[in-house]
DNA sequence: TCCCTTCGGTACCGATCGGTGCAAAAATCT
DNA sequence: AGATTTTTGCACCGATCGGTACCGAAGGGA
């Protein structure tokens, strides 16, 4: 009988997957994919390095599980964004979701997406290509939400969807790096706000 | 005597400075500050690992002579940017140039000053914060360009000379982010030109 | 020529890296 | 109860990390 549920044979795993993966989120967060030890991020997790390696596989594994759960978690203000009426409230919502989630209070400052891996050596090039291919993900989402509102009428005729949304991430990236920096939240917002008041901006 | 010249006892150095200098640059750029190793570097720079601990101190040293020969090669559209004439041009030539620089044909994509460390574990933080503070020392100056702007009458009185810097920067640093994705000149182009398009933005 | 200073190559240091082998512990199934 | 399956803790692996001691090589100054 291949039952649907979850096999329970064995000793039951004395700590819970995502309570862990959000420990690993933070310390990816904050020290980057090269610069997060296995010492690290088991140590944040309270796991043993075993444990670690039975449940996740290895630490480029763990390291794909912890964007999954950023991008549902601190992340999740980009579906929340795509899912706004108008394409002004998309833009709004995206540069505002940003930059509250690039300075949350007890968190690391800035993006994981971005600060995760930029520039890695050999070891960390999966890494820096699987955030690479996340940010397009996003661009990508943007583009065809952008396209959706050209079709429906809510933006211009002539306006470019996939310049748009390269724009609109180019910005939240930017904010990402600023509050990395250590750039005050309402200072960001105070960017994300002079942005909207050109938005859209004119394609021709 | 203490001459002011450079003692020229013992054996001369065998190799250029500013050559070495530009080779490691170019792999700091590519694999970040964690990511480059000694052997990385050592191999670019086609010098004994002891013939660069002589001549630059350390690794952390020599990061930072590497970023102020950034900052006088690669990076030198800056200043050029600043010393523009008018507020405006300043602004394009900045946007421009971080394009023109983050997509150099046959360098690594992006800026050493983003991507050469954000996020980093306890061995990388000191070149973390030289970076935060590198790319704050752009935003001030931008800022400064831009207050003599308002006070000679370029730019209009109530303008925010802090955000329009930061504003910019932001635009820029994301063009970086950008451009180590993969993101195209022309396309990085694109999305300069339509921050330009709605320069100034209006403060009000 | 002899001395002094600096450079360059080798070989090595302790620490840390990501990853694993092994056996005890803890649960279910028969 | 005994067999089976999975998790956990400990010790350990080879490789690599940044950094250095040592010594011959290569130059200038006296």
């Amino acid at each position: 009988m291949t039952s649907g549920r979850t096999a329970t044979v064995g000793r039951p795993r004395g700590f819970d997957v995502d309570e862990a993966l959000d420990a690993a989120v933070r310390v990816f967060w904050a020290q980057g994919y090269e610069g997060a030890s296995l010492d690290d991020l088991t140590g944040a997790m309270r796991i043993n390095r075993t444990s670690m390696y039975r449940a996740f596989g290895n630490k480029e594994e763990l390291f794909s599980r912890a964007l999954a759960r950023y991008t549902e978690g601190p992340a999740s203000y980009v579906a929340q964004a795509l899912a706004q009426p108008t394409a002004r409230e998309v833009a709004a919502a995206f540069l505002g979701g940003s930059v509250r989630a690039t300075t949350l209070p007890d968190c690391p400052t800035g993006c994981l997406g971005v600060q995760g891996s930029l520039a890695a050596g050999a070891s960390g090039r999966p890494a820096r290509d699987l955030l690479a291919a996340w940010r397009e993900s996003g661009t990508a989402h943007l583009r065809d939400r952008f396209q959706r509102a050209v079709d429906g009428g809510d933006l211009p005729a002539d306006a470019d969807p996939g310049l748009l949304a390269r724009y609109l991430m180019t910005v939240a990236n930017g904010i990402a790096v600023q509050a990395a920096g250590g750039t005050s939240r309402d200072e960001l917002q105070l960017v994300a706000d002079l942005t909207m008041r050109s938005w859209p901006p004119v394609s021709s």
